[in-house]
DNA sequence: GCCATCAGTTAGGTCACGCTAATGGTAGCG
DNA sequence: CGCTACCATTAGCGTGACCTAACTGATGGC
């Protein structure tokens, strides 16, 4: 099994892919708050150990197996704070957190009843879809793609955890949470910044954020 | 914070203290798995970092700060065996594995949100106090103890745990669980074991056996 | 009183994981 | 063409955590 370290690299590697990231060695370096030449010898480790796909030069692609064990790490992560925050009324942050060191430590034993204990949950509390058991929503696309009309909130990539947990509060209280319906209002391509109404509010976000929030178009 | 394996070497050390037994290199290096060098090297560690006492020579003993910790991973573990049990229905052998990895992964907040949403457990699932929250039965003995007369179990020791995780299974089964009442039929001095009855039954246990179980007499 | 045993340490080695500093490529740009 | 940037790797180092083999010091038995 692999330690908690590569583990980490697994579930990050994981997440790039999922945002349609090329991963490098450079970006997972930032990801992960180390230093190249330590993702260097991590990525030395994990392709020794059968992780990581010999062909494909410079972009880090895992094999079969990595892709098991990183799903596998992700599925835990997103049933963990599910549970962190509907079982334990932990908020959104907070619960990211803590799932992040949970999932080392959970087995697929419990893992699988607490998947069961918990009502088979569809997605994590951001919408993201729990790896195994559901996948990502058909024809959904980024808010900052849309271009008029209305849609609905379906998930925020979990990269907008990493790169500024603050933003999750901030769409947490301006309520863009999965499930809200919300209309374009305007897009301002010089501020680079869109105008959207949700839940009989409207707020302002960059592109950048509105990068981070997927939406189904009606 | 310590690391993960000085987590260990706490808990071994709080479980050791709690037997009564005077803790050594030689004891830690049994209990935990690993070579003799290797405690040195990690009782060192310890010590610089002030979880250790300096005075009383070979004896291992923690300081103020060292017992705080070793409690805290004690408290988590048996709270989450607690969990394990009571809300996802594991048995107790799984459970106190499952806790073993668990305990290290998580934090204050989590730890008190679960002790307040199990209803403030008094114990584990095998009777042993929450530390800071619960203590042991004052008069409890040690059923190897009892030369006659009626006694109600009031826990398991963590001991038997480690040294042999299928007594569990083989008290589990034949219901010498907290809170079973039990009369002590025959002691066998030449063949060290003793009979008892307990829920109808009569059970035969070692003396080694008898000793990892805690009765309060009546 | 000596010897065997056991406990603890030293010596010396490995691996995982982190770092900085310096080297080798490649790729865009003037 | 050559320069600058950026990327990945190498070199070299430290710490934590493990190991075996060998030494030392106390202790109990005969």
């Amino acid at each position: 099994m692999p330690s908690e370290v590569i583990s980490r690299y697994l579930e990050a590697i994981y997440y790039m892919r999922a945002e349609g990231e090329t991963v490098t060695n450079a970006r997972l370096a930032e990801w992960l708050s180390v230093s190249r030449p330590t993702v260097t010898a991590g990525l030395r480790r994990m392709a020794r150990d059968g992780l990581l796909r010999s062909d494909a030069g410079k972009e880090v692609l895992l094999t079969a197996e990595g892709e098991g064990k990183a799903a596998a790490i992700v599925r835990r992560h997103r049933i963990m704070e599910r549970w962190l925050t509907d079982a334990l009324g932990l908020d959104w942050v907070v619960a990211d957190e803590e799932a992040a060191r949970l999932e080392h430590a959970i087995s697929e034993v419990v893992e699988n009843r607490l998947y069961e204990a918990l009502g088979r949950p569809e997605s994590c509390p951001h919408g993201n879809p729990i790896p195994g058991h559901s996948e990502a929503v058909a024809g959904e696309v980024r808010l900052a793609g849309l271009t008029r009309g209305r849609a609905t909130v379906t998930r925020i990539s979990e990269v907008a955890e990493r790169e500024a947990p603050s933003l999750l509060h901030y769409l947490h209280e301006r309520n863009l949470v999965p499930g809200t319906r919300l209309t374009l209002v305007e897009v301002d391509r010089i501020g680079n910044t869109m105008r959207i109404s949700a839940a009989d509010r409207e707020v302002t976000l960059s592109r950048e954020t509105a990068g981070k929030v997927w939406v189904l178009p009606e």
